[in-house]
DNA sequence: CGGCATCCATTTTGATACTG
DNA sequence: CAGTATCAAAATGGATGCCG
């Protein structure tokens, strides 16, 4: 019934009384690129359990870093959605992924899974400052199903889920393609030469693109 | 006898496959503010239970993010270190901190336990950006027997366990007192003319701390 | 003592089955 | 679709024992 604390007057740990648990910290990540749904999570989460994602739903409601909503019509579906306190995490999320990208990611195995969102936090995690300076450009990814975009304004990226407003340029993948430029196996533009995905935009956009999410 | 992994491609995700496990993320903080021996790990983490920090120890010791070495004579000890790969987990913890802060440390209570050195990180984790630009100096904390310093330099805040090479102001404090700081409820300034602590050195370098210091 | 390893009661988790 | 119920396996925490 009561939940672990770690009693510290610390801030680190009082933050991980909040997220620290086992999957929590994932749930946020999925939820910074946009609402979701139980079911869309449960996708995302591959081995979380179903009882466990309604526990941790539960806690962070009640403490409110995430909400429920009811999706306007005609979609009406209800959501999970992140409140101003659990938008505040993706700072400590993006460090997280800049460690990991770092120190921990390396090439993908036979056995992870993959999810375009992730790697679209990635980007917006690691991309060039230099590059993306005085850059103002919005781009769309479609990857199987899903779409994403990435905005670059203010020398800032943000990558949120569903399709860009105007984009400056589109790219098409697959999952398994779009996998392979998030380990850092080419860039965008080599990949486009390439074929292996397709880049609908002008060519300006496209190299800043590249530049700016170059890994290297 | 093999770890538990979220087996995603994802940088995130793998960063918590390492240090995602409860306390192994407080460990790294202990170790952020200098190097400590198992007692002192253990005294600083009311809790974990002696076996689960010498199977933590282990597991950062075999994925090379702390090191064991032996202490030069006369001390003589063995005590735990961070690696470089360790060190980088810093940005980490200051955002998990910065949030903490904001959205979850309030105010101390009676079960919690607190630590000088949580203080001192998270005054590395939030000062003020303005008041420290073009300040070069180093601040000692004495509180009880721990001693602790903040050194201001290129606009970033470095805490460090131990005293301070030429400290521009050494403060003497209580645990007690230093926890009201942490808490915000004074500035360092006004708590050493209620004399609540003292402050030995310069009044500029004071005026200084107690500016780059100050919670909003 | 410092630095662990072992043993055991409690919690947490993962996987599956089931319900409104 | 959005969860709850159930239960076995794993992780945790506390106490205690060992060894240089």
């Amino acid at each position: 019934m009561s939940r672990r604390s770690y009693s510290q007057f610390c801030a680190t740990a009082k933050t991980l009384d909040v997220v620290g648990e086992r999957w929590t910290l994932l749930i946020i990540r999925e939820l910074v690129t946009g609402p979701k749904r139980y079911k869309d999570l449960l996708e995302s989460l591959p081995g979380i359990g179903t009882s466990l994602l309604a526990a941790r739903l539960r806690h962070l409601e009640s403490a409110a870093l995430v909400r429920r909503t009811e999706l306007p019509p005609p979609a009406g579906s209800t959501v999970y959605e992140l409140t101003e306190s659990g938008r505040d995490l993706e700072p400590a999320i993006m460090a997280i992924a800049r460690w990991g990208l770092k120190w921990a990611l390396g090439e993908p195995t036979p056995d992870e899974v993959f999810r375009p969102g992730w790697a679209v936090l990635a980007m917006q995690a690691a991309y060039d400052e230099r590059a993306a300076a005085n850059i103002d450009e919005t781009y769309e990814f479609r990857v199987g199903d899903d779409v994403f975009h990435a905005r670059v304004q203010d020398g800032a990226v943000q990558g949120r889920h569903g399709p860009a407003h105007e984009p400056d340029l589109v790219i098409t993948a697959t999952a398994e393609a779009f996998m392979q430029l998030a380990a850092g196996q080419a860039t965008i533009e080599q990949a486009a030469k390439q074929g292996r995905i397709t880049a609908a935009g002008s060519r300006i956009a496209l190299r800043h693109c590249s530049a700016i999410f170059k890994r290297p």
